[in-house]
DNA sequence: GTGAAAGCGCTAACAG
DNA sequence: CTGTTAGCGCTTTCAC
């Protein structure tokens, strides 16, 4: 329970017999302070336990010494190097780390932003689903770096989407495969758009025929619908959105007796914990998310000293691999 | 980025032609002011876009609206339905919610707590590495409520965990093991205790010999050392601290060629994402970590309104339940 | 029912 | 180098 007296400054301003200015900058500004005195109330604000109030700091220098970050679903294990990276590197900076989970909604998203905005000192929006114009207006207010997400003139830290499904259609190309189906996710993911984009390019120079599917939900049993429709387009590889949805596949293809990779390829994105381990071991594009947690919490602190002018442009783009495992090979036939 | 002038609510006193504790009260205790100046501030407020500054009234009501939970390891998926329980649930109340990573290190938690302190209403402690004097101690100073862990008259929501473990071993032996090892958790791990308590009181019951091997890492590579030492024993069932941890095993038994369940039954707790996708699939003990979570921050929400004495011993204990799959089956001979 | 004023705990001028 | 003073934005007596 919070005891009903904590110590402040001004006991120990007291008990040292110094001003509650003194004990400030003892604190602060060290070497503004005659090395003795300062020791003297350092000595005495450890005896009485002092801990200074994060609150009363923020609210006279505006500076929370906080960060928010916003992410669409917790349940997508996915986030969970974005999440971890971005908690330790915030962490390590002694900076707060606030955790909000906006359940797929742009709306949610403003309206956290809303609640939070005079709490920290800037958000971290992964994957958000918000529009770029929503995203550039916020920004005139409020601090932001953006993770998994491009917005013009915004800093921001990804992981490569496009060089990955160019390296996954020619891996399904060199397998001997002529037709693929991209399974996508929620429309409002920026990503899910990139991913298409990319695959449908790398598809047509390499005279592959690609088309796409959905949106489906990004999760497990969206897999299901997925699988149905992907057998009756006739593809012979698939790649889905995210290793979720891959694997929603895979149970179901496996189901239907539908052999993987004999008869159909999968591919996934992201590489989450348990893509190793289901059964056939998923092929999947793999990427430091937790660097890209860790790269806007950077961003973000980098921009926390600027408080007239939007951020600079800043871009951190991480690259990515893929990780060949037994749910691609040959073609059938 | 954080505009030069928030609109106070001193713009909107001067504005609407009131005082600023008018405006105060329009807002928190409308029932306190004549009804058209309510209704004359509010809409004032509505136009200049006011929105309270949550750090001042926390620093003069001493209330933050926030909440801290502190996990020992976000790695572990095991974490993560029960922080989503609590997010999902402080969210709900309109509290904030900040996360806070320990690392498996008691002192790491001390030291947040220390930190966060000023700044919270009360700490979630998930799995607490910390000791239960420790703990008590620290209940005098903070609003506190635990995660799958009992300390001695502080509130807390646990996942059943004896119940559970009797089934397990009531399990493995109507398939005729004759003798289990467990594979333990952190050495300060509290539910790792209790489980053992109850495996070994069920074992012993039933006539059963089990064995205790460990401590390992609690993570998917903690596996391969636990999987042979596991095969020096010649038990013929393993119970292993949680799921990452038996799906290690399971991968070690398969690459040394052990036949699972034909040779060795394996179970796991918690039903982590993975675990009915992994091959075998996992025997685990399942139970509502989300829901825990959840009871959690309602037990701090409590709590909070009280600021003597230390809270009231409320424990929320929930059920757990045995998902059998396909890692375990009858003893071998 | 409403206003004036004090104060939450801290920092940042401004004097001295 | 150090003390005094004035707020940061809000809530809460205490008067009127």
């Amino acid at each position: 329970m919070n005891s009903p007296k904590r110590t402040t400054i001004y006991d120990v301003a007291r008990e040292a017999g110094v001003a509650a200015s003194t004990v400030s900058r003892a604190l602060r500004n060290p070497r503004r302070v005659n090395a003795a005195t300062r020791e003297h109330v350092l000595g005495v604000a450890e005896r009485l336990g002092y801990r200074p109030s994060p609150l009363a700091t923020a609210l006279q220098s505006g500076r929370t010494a906080t960060v928010a970050m916003l992410v669409p679903d917790i349940t997508n294990p996915h986030f969970f190097g974005t999440i971890r990276g971005a908690e330790r590197r915030a962490s390590a900076a002694g900076i707060t780390f606030i955790l909000s989970y906006t359940e797929e909604s742009a709306d949610n998203e403003l309206t956290q932003i809303e609640r939070l905005a005079r709490s920290v000192d800037g958000f971290l929006l992964a994957s958000s689903r918000m529009s770029d114009e929503t995203i550039w207006e916020l920004a005139e207010e409020h601090n932001l770096a953006l993770v998994n997400r491009e917005v013009r003139g915004l800093p921001s830290a990804v992981v490569d989407s496009r060089v990955g499904s160019r390296q996954i259609v020619e891996h399904l190309a060199s397998l001997g495969h002529e037709s693929m189906v991209y399974l996508s996710g929620p429309h409002q993911s920026w990503v899910a758009g990139e991913r298409w984009h990319a695959l449908h390019d790398s598809a047509r120079n390499l005279g592959i025929r690609a088309t796409r599917l959905g949106p489906f939900p990004p999760k497990v049993v969206g897999g299901g619908a997925a699988a149905d429709a992907v057998l009756v387009t006739g593809a012979t590889a698939v790649v889905a959105h995210n290793d979720l949805l891959a694997i929603g596949v895979l149970r179901r293809l496996a189901e239907r007796g539908v052999a993987v990779p004999g008869q159909v390829s999968v591919v996934g994105y992201d590489d989450i914990f348990g893509a190793d381990f289901c059964v056939p071991s998923l092929t999947t594009l793999a990427g430091p998310q937790d660097e890209a947690g860790r790269s806007a919490v950077e961003l973000l602190l980098e921009n926390r000293s600027r408080s007239t002018a939007r951020a600079p442009d800043r871009r951190v783009m991480l690259p990515s691999h893929l990780v060949i495992r037994e749910s691609t090979g040959p073609a059938p036939g």
